[in-house]
DNA sequence: ACATTATCATACTGATTAGTATGGTGCAAA
DNA sequence: TTTGCACCATACTAATCAGTATGATAATGT
């Protein structure tokens, strides 16, 4: 990695971090300069705006952080219910960088900025649709495998799981981390429920 | 209501208007004020701080947006399934002031708020917990009518309605008013599964 | 009628914001 | 060797922010 890639992963690396804990539009361009050696001419060399440097962190960095542990359980078993069941509750537990506290970076950039900013809408749009698409083919295996009725629609199921996710993200954030083993009991009870 | 109450009452409506639009974050007192008749001296005599009436927006003006459409439904029927799906649709189609563009008021409070300020976090809590109860109350009558088994947790059920309406407040945002469609097929698919 | 206080209006402050202007440095191609 | 550009550093700007200082006016009790 050239020394131009170093200071752009670290404007990104430390971007992601206070975005995370204090939102988009909280965090100044000054406080991501404040604690590393990047200066404001390097930021601005690297991204044209705050609002690239954004789009820029949808698509290299949360993906990077998410995408891992959706594909690591997705198709990891023969029983589908298993399958969803262990990625949402690696992505609720597993992960080391995301908390309890703080949510889902990627869930909390959908709250703040799809209703104000068409970009990071259509960004994290098309984040959620490869999420989406990921959880229909598993589900769809699972309707060729016999597992499940195909009166299902694959879509339904997969964006309800995605919407389960987000809402348990939000909820954490009142609740604390007891919530999620309450959750995910019933959120085990709702796939078995799925014949 | 005095003249007072009255500039009391202005500011808490813009500022909702602004808050729920934009964030807490991004809404400034001097943009509450702009397209008011209310000046500064008016809104630091009736708030000490930007916080303090953050705080009573939570308690005064969310509260009567969303608490008359969740006890209107609760109790309605004889029931449970039909309350609880009446509840959740009539928050999310029925209210006028509330739109999928925008979500809700509540839960995008406690997405921005409650990770970064325990005053906000604890007035929310409490919103939350109010209605939680209330969800609990008509599950214990479904039980106590023998519609449902005593072996599902009313708090357990109660909350993941409540996560259910946080995820899908989230979800159309991206997906936009015709997922709150899908999604309410597959929450009574949810509630019937419930025996 | 008078005093007191509630209710506001105006003008300010210092801090912070995103972004710019300008110049410097090192490397790569010619 | 020189030219040019990628990469970065420093110092600035105009706008905006929450909050304050200070005084005016209106209501209210005595």
């Amino acid at each position: 990695m050239s020394k131009a890639d170093a200071t752009r992963t670290e404007i990104l690396k430390k971007a992601f971090d206070l975005i995370y804990k204090n939102g988009y539009q909280a965090t100044s361009i000054d406080h991501i300069l404040e604690t590393t050696s990047v200066t404001k001419g390097a930021f601005y060399h690297h991204f044209k705006s705050k609002e690239e440097m954004g789009i820029s962190l949808i698509d290299d960095v949360i993906k990077k952080e998410i995408w891992p542990t959706i594909v690591k359980s997705l198709g990891a078993s023969k029983n589908f219910r298993t399958n969803l069941y262990k990625m949402i509750k690696d992505l609720l537990i597993a992960n080391p960088t995301l908390t309890c506290e703080y949510g889902c970076p990627a869930v909390n950039l959908i709250h703040e900025m799809a209703p104000i900013n068409e970009r990071f809408k259509k960004a994290l749009k098309k984040n959620m649709a490869e999420w989406r698409k990921a959880i229909e083919e598993e589900i769809i295996r699972a309707q060729e495998a016999g597992q499940l009725s195909t009166d299902h629609e694959p879509e339904t199921i997969a964006l309800h799981v995605i919407t389960l996710y987000h809402g348990v993200r939000n909820m954490g954030k009142v609740l604390g981390k007891s919530y999620y083993a309450t959750f995910l009991k019933e959120y085990n009870r709702y796939l078995q429920s799925l014949q």
